[in-house]
DNA sequence: CCAAATGTTCAATTCATATTGAACGTTCTG
DNA sequence: CAGAACGTTCAATATGAATTGAACATTTGG
C-alpha cells in the first residue's frame, strides 16, 4: 500500500497529465509540496527516481511558468528548489495569457475574410470574443484570490523538514 | 496566401492542440464555424483532407464533449453536424468537472496523512481548495456567460449557406 | 435481393513529445 | 591545480497518443 505522500506526488503528475503538462513535472511540484521546504535537484532524482536531465529541465520549466522558486540555500552549494505560495494561480495565469493570445490571433484572421463572407466572419469575431472575455475572467478570479493569499502575504509558517525524519 | 478560412480553421487547429487536445477535432470544430450551418463527414473528409476515421471519431469526440451537435438534415441520408452556439463554453464546463474531480481526489489522498506529517496534510488540502474554489467560479463565470446567449436564445441568423458558393 | 453509401470500430502505423544517457562547461574544495 | 560536484544541453530512445486503412454492420435505393 502506498503513502499518502507518494500518493499524492502521483497524483499531481496525472493531474498536470491530464492538463496537458508532463508528467514528471506535475511529480516534482507534488514533491516539493508535501515537503513544504526548499529541495535540492539530487533530492528530486531520488525521491522520484527520475534521471539528472528530467529533474533539471522540468524543475526549470516549472520555475519559468513560475510554479517554482530558485532560492539559494546558505551554507548549501547546490541550487534549492521550492513551491510558491499558490501555485495552481500561475496555471491559471498562463491560461489567461494563452487565452488572450487566441483571441488576437484569431480576430486578426477575422480581419481576412472578403466582404462576402461576413457571416462566417461574424461568427469568427464571436468565438474569439469569448476567448477574450474568458481571458479577462480569469484575470478577475486570479487578481481576487491574489489579494488574500498574495505574493508578500505572511504564510505564518515555514516549516516542513520536521516532519517525515 | 492562405485564405483567411483556411487560416481560421489551421488556427483552431492549433489552439485545440495547444489545450492539449486534438489537432484535426479544432479543425473540424473551425470547419463548422466558419460554414455556420450543418456539414457531413464527407464534407469533412474532402474539405480537411482527412481519413473518414479520423472525421468520425473525431467528430463524435466533439459531440460528447457537446461543442458540435448531430442534426438530420430533412432529405439528407447521411448525418451533419454544427457547432453549437457558444462552443467555447464547454470546453470551460469540461474544464470545471475535471477540476472539482481533482479536488475530490486531491482531498481524498490528504486524509491518508498519519499525524506526524500535519503541516504536509495543510499544504495538501490547500492545495486541493484551490482547485475546488476554481471549478467553483468556472461555473460562476459560465452560468453568466450562458444566461445571455443561452442555450434556448435565438440566435437570430441561421444562414451560412449562402456565402462562399 | 443486390449494390452502393454511410458510420463505426480496431489493429497498425505514424507522429509528437517526454525522458534519458552522455558529454560538456563551470564552480567549488581540498 | 586537480578532481569532484553540479547544472545544462543535446542527440538518441522510449513512450504515448493521434491518425489512418481496412474490415464490418447497417441502411438505402434500385
Amino acid at each position: 500500500m502506498p503513502t499518502a505522500r507518494e500518493e499524492f506526488i502521483r497524483q499531481t503528475g496525472l493531474m498536470t497529465q491530464a492538463e496537458g503538462g508532463a508528467r514528471i513535472a506535475g511529480q516534482i511540484l507534488g514533491y516539493l509540496i508535501v515537503e513544504g521546504a526548499p529541495r535540492t535537484l539530487s533530492d528530486m532524482t531520488e525521491a522520484l527516481k527520475i534521471s539528472k536531465a528530467s529533474a533539471s529541465t522540468n524543475a526549470r520549466l516549472l520555475e519559468m511558468k513560475g510554479l517554482l522558486r530558485r532560492v539559494a540555500v546558505l551554507g548549501q552549494r547546490q541550487d534549492a528548489f521550492e513551491a510558491v505560495p499558490m501555485p495552481g494561480v500561475q496555471s491559471l495565469i498562463g491560461m489567461a495569457q494563452r487565452f488572450r493570445a487566441h483571441a488576437d490571433e484569431i480576430e486578426r484572421i477575422a480581419r481576412g475574410f472578403s466582404e462576402d463572407e461576413a457571416g462566417a466572419r461574424a461568427r469568427v469575431e464571436e468565438f474569439a470574443a469569448f476567448y477574450r472575455q474568458s481571458a479577462a475572467f480569469f484575470d478577475e478570479w486570479i487578481e481576487n484570490v491574489t489579494r488574500s493569499q498574495g505574493p508578500f502575504a505572511a504564510t505564518g509558517e515555514k516549516e516542513g523538514d520536521d516532519e517525515h525524519a
